[in-house]
DNA sequence: GTAATTGTTCTATTGCAACTAGAATAAAAG
DNA sequence: CTTTTATTCTAGTTGCAATAGAACAATTAC
């Protein structure tokens, strides 16, 4: 039960595998050293192609969860450490949002454009606007005096 | 400046102009009564299609984070004060999770998964098993002896 | 050394969501 | 009544997710 599934979510497979691992990391339910089961085992448990398990496997390597390399498999790297320091604050956080009827995915948002805001410390620095984005619009000021 | 999209991220636009909105309203640029400009003034400010525009009004409304309706237009709700009063707490989280060099996807990630294992405030509850969810995998015991 | 395991890479196809586009319609505001 | 604004409809394009099959390379186990 390590690894939970929902095809009717709007969240993709691969994504939903990689947050399974995430969250058993954060959980302690998975520490630094333990071996993930193979990406074609999880492909046959969870009745899934192999590139889908080995997407959600690839993902997890680029954010330095596990390592990753033929012959061996997938193994949880020291940078569990990081995600197990996050778990409690997570959960809490988690908690208030509900009890104040905001939307998980809202949450999310929320935390995603927080780091967006300040890229590398450097609250509202000089050129943040990287790459072609485009802004706009200021509110219509209005009261409704 | 209230809104920012940048068409190079993964995350779709309609989701980007909600999330700015939603920025917007957590940090208290927008209060409640205050009125966003209409659809298609944000559609021609940012040169996207009327109905991108809408797709992200329309997802707020649902989240009820502002009132829509026709010949009006968008005006911020009074659920303004739950994003508001969740402001600091993820902006600290975000921080922390900087810090640790947690990538903001998998905070997020963390996130709506620590909501998806506590649906109604019941830890490990009756049947969180809804819909057609599959699961799998034990980890592969080994301490590497 | 040999065989089994496991991730890597390649091509290809299908289905769906995102985005765009144009148009007609209905409610609210002036 | 006219303007503004969201709602609804059809339709076409694009890109990603997921599936499928196959060959390949590194590591482990025997």
């Amino acid at each position: 039960m390590l690894i939970r599934i929902d095809p009717s979510r709007d969240v993709p497979l691969w994504e939903q595998i990689a947050a399974s691992v995430r969250s058993a990391v954060a959980g302690g339910r998975l520490r630094a050293g333990d071996r993930l089961p193979s990406a074609r085992e999880v492909a046959d448990a969870l009745d899934l192609n192999l590139h889908t398990a080995l997407h959600a496997y690839q993902h997890l390597r680029d954010e330095g969860v596990i390592d990753l390399r033929r012959g061996r498999g997938a193994v949880v790297t020291d940078a569990a450490a990081a995600l197990r320091e996050l778990h409690d604050d997570v959960l809490a956080l988690a908690q208030r949002a509900r009890d104040l009827g905001i939307a998980p995915g809202a949450l999310a948002s929320l935390l995603v454009d927080a780091n967006a805001r300040t890229p590398d410390g450097v609250i509202g620095g000089p050129d943040n606007l990287a790459s072609d984005s485009r802004d706009a619009c200021r509110p219509s000021e209005e009261e409704t005096s």
